[in-house]
RNA sequence: GGAGAGAUGGCGGAGUGGUCGAUCGCGGCGGUCUUGAAAACCGUUGUACUGAAAGGUACCGGGGGUUCGAAUCCCUCUCUCUCCGCCA
């Protein structure tokens, strides 16, 4: 969430960029102002009335000690009054302080001065383009087709011992999977990024340190017997090892990788965008987090760019990096790149990866704070993106790689693999 | 699953109703000494809100209660540990 300060500091300028993101957040935020003056003034009030009363209580220890009776019960009839007058207040101090925490929760990050205006996917700018586009013949199969004919991934198995959208991957395809995510942990790990293998459920805490609950609770698998999510991403995990943490400046910037099963329970998806590998309710994924000095976390969120975009290129697919438009970015975003690959048999692009800086906004649920040279604590800047998600480069290699003797491994793969072609 | 113990500052560990935000030790920081370091000694050392500052307020796992006054008493929730059982 969006801090008090920020909110005080300009006011105009955070209405004007929340627009960008199609929020109209103008009451909001001028509710936010008033109720903090409110606030402040009640809190002084408060504060008042509890000095008044620890020095009474002090004074009546102080006579008691003495052996002075009568004046404690004096002064004891005299405290009463006040406490109650304080117990009013300070109710209403808590009352302020939850509107303020509910209604800065309901704001979404403000989006940095490089995001497009735009309100749909259909806003998105192209960024940037890479790769060949392979020249299919017109009989080339989609993934599900391929994954079927050399007994790769067994949808329908799936189904049976789970159901829709936790597919089985099976021999050379659940190796396939596994050569994926050792080549991108290496990579992440060649890049300097310090590998976690974190738990996939997690508490309360957490889903709302990085901001799943408390709206997007619906998204995530819950264990009811234990009050526990499944995370949908090792973000979730990974970002809360820096909740409630003061690191010290020498500590910066931290990166992590991680790879996890992701779980999503995609309420309402149907149709094509759920066909084979295109949505799943589990998946792997190979995830790189960053905490950063606010300085620093432009060129990190650069650096991950890059990286993500070293895979791509090993990998040999036609990718390209979209600038995502205010309106097609996560709420708690401040700028977000997606990289999408073409899966050539089904002719459209699918999302690979989503590189996010989130500035302050995350950090300052998860109170991810560091000490800088003078001594002061300040909010790190949180960034995380995928490097990669697994499912949807399977089957864009499986549809661009198809060869009449069968799909081509890339080289980057083969020594994970141990075989070059699927035949 | 059964039985028990516990949750205090970065860590260890005191504190069972009144100058306790909290003894002490370790660690950290600053200094003395030293060519430098170590050792020793001295000082310092949490977070947040509020205030121009001085200061004030809150926080001893969370929530509630008793009391003029709670880290300390009561209720409740959560978590951790130990032993037994089961088990990868």
């Amino acid at each position: 969430m969006l801090t008090l300060q920020q909110i005080k500091e300009n006011p105009e300028y955070i209405i004007a960029r929340l627009a960008v993101k199609g929020f109209d957040g103008k009451e909001a935020i001028n509710k936010i102002l008033d109720l903090d003056t409110d606030r402040r003034q009640t809190q002084l009030r408060n504060d008042n009335l509890a000095a008044d009363l620890n020095k009474k209580a002090a004074s009546i220890g102080a006579l008691m000690k003495q052996g002075k009776r009568e004046e404690a019960e004096g002064a004891k009839a005299e405290v009463a009054t006040i406490k109650e007058e304080q117990k009013a207040i300070a109710a209403r101090l808590g009352e302020i302080e939850a509107e303020i925490r509910d209604i800065l929760l309901s704001v979404p990050n403000v989006p940095c001065e490089m995001v497009p205006e735009g309100k749909t996917a259909e806003d998105n700018v192209v960024e940037k383009t890479g790769g060949e586009m392979p020249n299919l013949p017109a009989d080339a199969l989609p993934h599900w087709d391929l994954a079927k004919k050399y007994n790769l991934i067994d949808f329908d198995l799936g189904v049976k011992i789970t159901g829709a959208g936790f597919p089985v991957y099976v021999g050379r395809g659940a190796r396939l999977q596994r050569a994926l995510i050792d080549f991108f942990l290496d990579e992440a790990a060649a890049a300097g990024y310090i590998e976690i293998e974190p738990p996939y459920v997690v508490n309360e805490a957490s889903g709302y340190g990085t901001g799943q609950l408390p709206d997007k609770e619906g998204q995530m698998y819950f264990v009811n017997e234990d009050g526990l999510y499944l995370i949908p991403t090792a973000e979730v995990p990974v970002t809360n090892i820096y909740r409630d943490v003061i690191l010290n400046a020498d500590q910066l910037p931290i990166k992590n990788t991680a790879y996890s099963a992701c779980f999503r329970r995609e309420a309402g998806s149907y149709g094509k965008d759920v066909r084979g590998l295109n949505r799943l309710h589990q998946f792997d994924k190979v995830e790189i987090v960053r905490i950063e000095k606010p300085e620093c976390s432009y060129a990190a969120l650069e650096e991950m760019k890059d990286h993500v975009e070293g895979l791509l290129r090993k990998l040999g697919l036609p990718w390209h990096i979209l600038r995502l438009c205010g309106g097609d970015m996560s709420f708690t975003s401040a700028i977000t790149f997606d990289f999408e690959v073409y899966s050539a048999a089904q002719g459209r692009w699918l999302e690979v990866s989503s590189v996010s800086n989130f500035e302050t906004y995350q950090a300052n649920r998860l109170k991810c704070r560091y000490r800088g040279e003078d001594k002061k604590t300040r909010l790190c800047h949180t960034l995380n993106g995928s490097a990669l998600a697994l499912p949807r480069i399977m089957a864009a290699l499986l549809e661009n790689n198809q060869t009449p003797e069968g799909i081509v491994i890339p080289e980057c793969l083969r020594k994970y693999t141990h075989f070059d072609i699927i035949d």
